[in-house]
DNA sequence: ATGCGATATATTGCATACTATAGTTTGTTG
DNA sequence: CAACAAACTATAGTATGCAATATATCGCAT
C-alpha cells in the first residue's frame, strides 16, 4: 500500500499537552507577564478544559522554571532579570561546546552536509533581514549538532535553556534579533573543525558562537 | 517566646511530593527495575493516596527521565545502559567545570573554608571506608561549588544528572563506591585554584575530578 | 488451523465533586 | 479604638467517577 512518505504523526495532542504548549507560548511571548498570577480556574475556562490538565501543565512549567508554585496559595509566572543572560548563555555554551567536542568524533559526512545546508539557509535569512527565521534556523543548527553528539541529557537541558533565552529576548527586546554575519562565519568555523575532526577547535568555535552574542546582548541592555 | 533555633520547616509534604520522592527512591535503588511497568492503581494503593497525585508524580518523573510514558497505554521505568556513563559524566563535567570557573571569581573566604571542611569530612569518610557517606559528602562538595556559581539552571541540571548517576551505580554496581584518595586530592586542587582565583585552573581541576571516576567506572564495568 | 472481526477487559485521560488551607473580613471584647 | 478571634471567601489539593482508547480474548468463517 502506498503510504505518504512524509507522514507526520497526526499530533493527536492530549489536553494537557495543548494546555502546556499554549501557556508556555504565552509566557515566552509575554502575553503572560513575569510575576503574573495564574489561576487554574481562569485558564481552564479560557482553554476549554477542566482544571486537571491545567494543573498538570503548571507542574511541568514549574519544572522548566517558567512558573513558581507557592503550595496551597498560588502559582505565578517567574521573573526575568538582566543578570540571567549570563547564566543562560554560559550554561548553554558549556553544554554546546561539550556536545561539539563529542560530535566532532561521531559526525558523518552527510551530517556535515546537512549543517552546511542549514547554515546557508541561516545566512540567507540574515542577509534578507528575517530575524525570526534567522533565529529559528540558528537554533536548528545548534540543535542538529547536539543531536549528533547523541546525548539526551544535553538535548533536554539545552532545549530548556533555549526557551528561557527566547523569553528573555521577548521581555527585553520585544524582538528576536541577534543573528549577524559573524554568527554565520562562526558556524562555518565549527563545520571546518568537524571536517578535520578537530574536537578542540569545534569546542572553541562553538563557545565563541555563544559568548559573542551574549556580550552583544549584555551591551544592548 | 523561646523557639528552637534549628527549627526545620515542618516539611508538610503534599501527597504528590511524597509519591514523587518514594517512587524516585524506588527507581534509584532498583526496587522498581528498569523496564518495569508502573500502574497508577497499584501505586496509589501501596502509597495510600488516590491516582491523582500518583499521575502527577509520574509526569514529573518523566521530565526527569526516570520513567517513559506511552500515552494512553502505559508508563515504564526507563532503561539504563552502560553507554550512559559517558553521557552523564561528560555532561556533568561540562556543567561543573563551567560552574567552577564562575565560582572562582565569586567565591568568598568563608565559602572556601566551608569547602575545606567538607573535603576534610570527605577524606575521613574515604579513609574510614564509608562509601555511602563518602558519596554524599562528595556530592555536597560539588553542590556547594555549583551554588557558589549562583546559577539556578546549572543547579537544577546537575541535580538531575546526580540522580541518574546514583541509579547507574545501583544498577551496575549494587553499591555507591568510587570515592578514592585521588578524589580528595583533586578537591584540594580545586580549592587551591579558588584561593588564587584562577578560573582556568579551577575549570581543569573540576574536569579532572569528574573524568577520572568516569574512566574508572568504564573500566570496572 | 489461521486470519479476521467483534466483544470484553484493563488502563489511562479528563471532568467533577469534595476537602484542606491560606487570606480577608467582620464582629466582639477589653 | 485596638487587638484578637471567629467565620467567610477564594484557591489549591485530593478523591472519585466517567469516557476514551488500547490490548487481549473469543468466536466464526475460510
Amino acid at each position: 500500500m502506498p503510504v505518504p512518505q512524509n507522514f507526520k504523526a497526526p499530533a493527536r495532542m492530549s489536553a494537557k499537552e495543548k494546555a502546556f504548549d499554549q501557556i508556555q507560548r504565552w509566557i515566552i511571548d509575554g502575553t503572560l507577564q513575569p510575576g503574573e498570577k495564574l489561576l487554574e480556574s481562569e485558564l481552564s475556562e479560557s482553554l476549554g478544559v477542566s482544571r486537571t490538565p491545567i494543573r498538570e501543565a503548571f507542574q511541568l512549567l514549574e519544572v522548566k522554571g517558567l512558573v513558581a508554585t507557592y503550595p496551597g496559595k498560588e502559582t505565578k509566572v517567574t521573573e526575568v532579570e538582566k543578570g540571567d543572560i549570563f547564566k543562560l548563555y554560559s550554561t548553554l555554551a558549556a553544554l554546546h561546546a561539550s556536545a561539539a567536542e563529542v560530535a566532532a568524533e561521531l559526525i558523518r559526512p552527510e551530517q556535515i552536509q546537512h549543517l552546511i545546508d542549514l547554515n546557508t539557509e541561516f545566512e540567507r535569512a540574515v542577509i534578507s533581514d528575517q530575524p525570526y527565521l534567522a533565529m529559528e534556523t540558528d537554533e536548528e543548527f545548534h540543535h542538529a549538532i547536539v543531536e549528533f553528539a547523541n546525548n539526551p541529557y544535553t538535548v533536554s537541558f539545552s532545549e530548556s535553556l533555549q526557551v528561557h533565552i527566547r523569553r528573555f529576548k521577548y521581555v527585553f527586546l520585544q524582538q528576536p534579533i541577534d543573528s549577524t554575519q559573524a554568527s554565520v562565519d562562526e558556524h562555518f568555523a565549527i563545520i571546518r573543525a568537524f571536517q578535520i575532526r578537530d574536537a578542540a577547535a569545534a569546542h572553541e568555535a562553538m563557545k565563541q558562537n555563544l559568548i559573542r552574542p551574549m556580550r552583544e546582548l549584555e551591551h544592548l541592555i
